[in-house]
DNA sequence: CCGCATCCTTGATGATACTG
DNA sequence: CAGTATCATCAAGGATGCGG
């Protein structure tokens, strides 16, 4: 069979398309923002450095776990350092890297977007559930 | 007790904060494009009306159930419309609507900084990953 | 052609308890 | 203070088959 059937053809292209997926810029960069937690901290810490504490009281809401485990990852891309001061107790601190600080503008012109649309989409959202009943 | 103690003030600065969560527009925001296929629908969309089966094409690695699910979700919060033709078989047509091209530039954004960065981000992983061998 | 229903797997998140 | 370890949970996503 020198031609492939139709269905070889679909999975070489789902195949291709995981590849692209696995590489795309954008796709990586809405994965690591996607994370629960990820923005929220980038945000605090858009404030100035901060401590371990300070931004688990900042989130009340986040577990001490997922902080760790949203820190490290943010620390490994790159997004932030983060510091040991060995001292009794210990003390860590966890700044924005210039990347990280440079992606602050991008969540401020979401933030303006949602703020000036999250009416609409609540109003669309009703309307759809009543039209739907 | 007249007083909170610490347990409860931990307890209700959480529950404050889970408020919060629940309705910051820009946290609502990221949720919605944080749902695996929406960015990558709507920038497939931004070429113009395209029917079930053209974005299914191109998007191969997307199962028909999560199209279906995410093209719902992301009519039903007004970014898109759907638009059913009777006929033998039925035709069905997504557009974006204002709103939803209005998004756009936003996610155009993130891919500029993406594009910028990205190869910044794989270097941080790269010698984080080293140095924690 | 388009989409719903069902079953199933897996990763993300949380609660709790313990350590340097 | 700043984690780590373990167990439990739950919703997202994927596979498959049927129906209008």
């Amino acid at each position: 069979m020198a031609t492939m059937t139709a269905e070889q053809r679909r999975s070489a292209a789902k195949a291709a398309h995981e590849e692209y997926m696995a590489t795309c810029p954008t796709h990586q960069l809405l994965d690591i923002m996607s994370a629960k937690w990820a923005s929220l901290i980038l945000i605090e810490l858009a404030g100035g450095t901060r401590r371990f504490a300070d931004i688990g009281r900042a989130l009340p809401s986040a577990s001490a776990k997922m902080l760790t485990q949203t820190l490290r990852s943010l620390e490994r891309d790159g997004f932030l350092t983060r510091s040991v001061t060995p001292a009794v107790p210990v003390q860590v601190e966890y700044t924005l890297t210039p990347m990280g600080a440079s992606l602050i503008p991008l969540l401020a012109a979401a933030k303006d977007w949602a703020d000036a649309n999250i009416g609409a989409i609540h109003s669309a959202r009703a309307r759809y559930d009543a039209d739907n009943a």
